[in-house]
DNA sequence: CGGGCGATTGACGTTCCTCAAGCCCCGTGG
DNA sequence: CCACGGGGCTTGAGGAACGTCAATCGCCCG
């Protein structure tokens, strides 16, 4: 996929007004549009090492990245899936501790990291967004940690495939009569590193899913929910929407 | 514990420059001296009920609180530690998702929830401090989100253990001729929670820490660390600082 | 002394991991 | 055209780690 000229223009961006830019009025987003830029990464592409210096912080326009840590020998934890709108760096920080990795096709809003905090300093704005968006990777963080600790395997696939229907729910597309459709982002072996799990594991559990038709398989990486309180009660969450009411 | 007279005076008050008024300058310190109030929790008191109306915001003066989410079923997870200067509470929202309750006797800093945001919007130091205390609060997320997925259980109570060191030794005490002293504010119980284990497995593991000597015991709640870095290495992580270097 | 709470320890069972084989799909090269 | 190879995925057999259930202990406090 290529940038599309119109893209250039924050006015008609996507996520305009989900990013870290959505509570700036038009001379904040003139500002902002003087000094970002695009960047595209491929698919498997590293964003970010662990350790390496932040020159830049930005946002996901499109695609998925995953944010993880590895240990010495090897056993390897996501802790971050960022989506369209996500914010990535930190501001304040000159490197990152997590290696950024790009999922799908990435493409990336981007600024260079010291007019960026300078800019924030004159910008209440994008401080007040930058943190209502903190607090909610936070929550999501914390969800995610009830997954990792107590769920079972089955339940941790059924809260990732909740989780992902959310999202795409959320970004409006995916819908077709009753039935929601995920484009999985992510690998098995991706999908276990985010849930804790091995990727045999994962692949069991999905298989399971199926047989007992909480999903539908289209391929491997498209999976279809037709009903989708169904698949909640399978997460083990409450029924009634759940942790973040 | 009784309140002394003199921690109603901000310039006295121990987490002055960790918690959330850290960068207030003295004429900001007087807006909050004003609306603040203490409030005092016995041990196993709760602070809040997951989906109760916050009234109000505040730091953790003394004492510690825990976090956490239970499933239908019982199943129970911890997903934050609040120890002293850590904040409570997020402006902007009305409910808790999460239970929060003092684990030993707390004593918090409050602000009622309205003032303060208004507050907050007159008083960028404010919103600055907090998204930096936001953003550690993530990083800690995200290293216990590694803790929770791919640690055993062994490692799981080093880390926890190692944790524990770090912000003992941070605010201070707690060390003596190399030996580190932790005084536990958690029970067995309240550490599996923390963890993802259940109680037995947490008691199996700190008997195995204590009888390959990573660990001194003194009662129950009370342990020594006699080599750091012998603790470290049981945690799995690296050894140069780790995670968050 | 008795009761209760927290903690420890043991025996046994379940879940998930490990190791291994093989499948499906697709692109490459003979 | 088909053989080949590789990556991603599936499936099976066996084993290790942790959970479950239960008995017991120590300590504090009434």
């Amino acid at each position: 996929m290529k940038l599309a000229a119109h893209e250039s223009d924050c006015g008609d961006c996507p996520i305009r007004h989900n990013a870290v830019c959505a509570r700036c009025d038009s001379d904040e987003l003139d500002t902002l549009e003087r000094i970002k830029f695009y960047r595209t990464f491929k698919s498997g592409e590293t964003i970010c090492w662990a350790g390496d210096e932040m020159s830049f912080v930005g946002s996901v326009v499109r695609g998925a990245a995953s944010i993880s840590q590895t240990m010495e020998d090897g056993r390897k934890q996501m802790v971050g899936l960022l989506l369209s709108s996500d914010f990535i760096g930190r501001p304040g920080r000159e490197t990152s501790p997590y290696d950024t990795v790009a999922v799908s096709e990435v493409v990336l809003c981007c600024f260079r990291r010291k007019p960026f905090e300078q800019l924030m300093q004159r910008t209440p704005h994008i401080g007040q967004r930058l943190l209502d968006m903190t607090l909610d990777e936070l929550d999501a963080a914390r969800e995610w940690m009830l997954i990792l600790g107590r769920k079972t395997a089955r339940e941790k696939i059924a809260s990732l495939f909740a989780i992902l229907a959310r999202r795409e729910a959320a970004m409006d597309l995916g819908t077709f009569e009753g039935t929601i459709i995920i484009d999985l982002p992510l690998t098995r072996e991706a999908m276990a590193d985010y849930l804790g799990l091995t990727l045999e594991t994962v692949s069991r559990q999905i298989s399971a899913l199926k047989r007992d038709k909480v999903i539908v398989l289209d391929g491997k990486r498209r999976i279809e929910v037709p009903d989708m309180e169904l698949l909640q009660r399978e997460t083990g969450d409450d029924i009634d929407g759940g942790v973040i009411a």
